[in-house]
DNA sequence: CACTTTTTTGAATTTTTATTCTTGACTTAG
DNA sequence: CTAAGTCAAGAATAAAAATTCAAAAAAGTG
């Protein structure tokens, strides 16, 4: 394991376990533990680990790794050229009723796909929920559902191509 | 509404639309709104509202409004407060057909929201459902529905008030 | 109304953070 | 081995953000 990753490894630790404030605090707190380096070299590591500096109500700051946040490395793939990775490599299935389409996908991927599928903003869509491995997908009609269902189908039909 | 409630919620309202790198932009951004400021008084809304940069994974920064966070203030308020405060904050969208309410949010925060619609134990509610982004919400009966989502679009389209 | 108290604000300043530029270590290809 | 290329790191510096302080505005109080 190279330094970089050592030290890194080491500011995540520490900052989900006391509150840093300051980058000269972490490179202190880094010094205890052993590992020398400036305030230069944390200040891009926070950048590339995505660890944010955030208001900790009580007047000061703490650093903390990002939870929630959109954030880094998945924007280099877009709209359809990732939904359509998406749909081959996760979707196990699809199915329907109604105004409801189902979208069975490979566990824990769910929530993935079901991002993309929010983000093409398709007017048939009313609404999306994902679980662990299905999606619930809520139609403005049963011929949108129709249709959707079969363009998901067509998708996921193209898996084991070339 | 007093300046510094409106400046925020201004605030607020144009991070999530668009990336805001420094405090410097955001005062200009404010200023093609109509609000004159100084970075200083930015610096202290920012800490505030628990507004926090993030980088954007492309070598740049943006701010963003906190979602897994927050141990600020904002908790104290509950009920038709706290709710008042979600919808206006989080929610970004309704729509709904039939017996399906369907309450778009900002990444994260569906769950918060959803569990303050929970709170309020509306009879026209039949039961909930959140994602991460998105609450379902079966209803009684579409005029429920209708109804409700009625209710819900005002508030959030109290946004941009004078 | 006066008068006190609290809150909000901006200018100036300090503190903190990001970046630029260089150097040295390490890799790879010839 | 040597040269070209890549990568990590720090010193110095630029840029951005937080804080301090004084003054203005707003909110209470008798």
């Amino acid at each position: 394991m190279s330094a970089k990753q050592e030290r890194q490894q080491k500011i995540l630790e520490l900052i989900t376990h006391q509150p840093i404030a300051r980058q000269e605090e972490l490179s202190t707190a880094l010094m205890d533990v052993g590992i020398s380096t400036t305030q230069s070299t944390l200040s891009k590591d926070i950048k590339e680990l995505g660890v944010v500096k955030v208001p900790d109500g009580e007047g000061g700051f703490r650093y903390q790794v990002p939870g929630a946040f959109i954030g880094t490395d998945r924007l280099v793939l877009q709209g359809e050229n990732l939904l359509r990775r998406e749909l081959q490599d996760f979707v196990v299935g699809v199915d329907g009723v109604d105004l409801m389409l189902v979208v069975k996908t490979i566990t824990g991927h769910a929530q993935g796909v079901c991002e993309s599928i929010d983000q093409m903003s398709w007017p048939e869509v009313v609404g999306t929920l994902a679980g662990e491995n299905t999606i619930f997908i809520l139609c403005r009609s049963p011929e949108a559902r129709m249709n959707l269902e079969r363009d998901i189908q067509g998708q996921i039909g193209n898996t084991g191509r070339t």
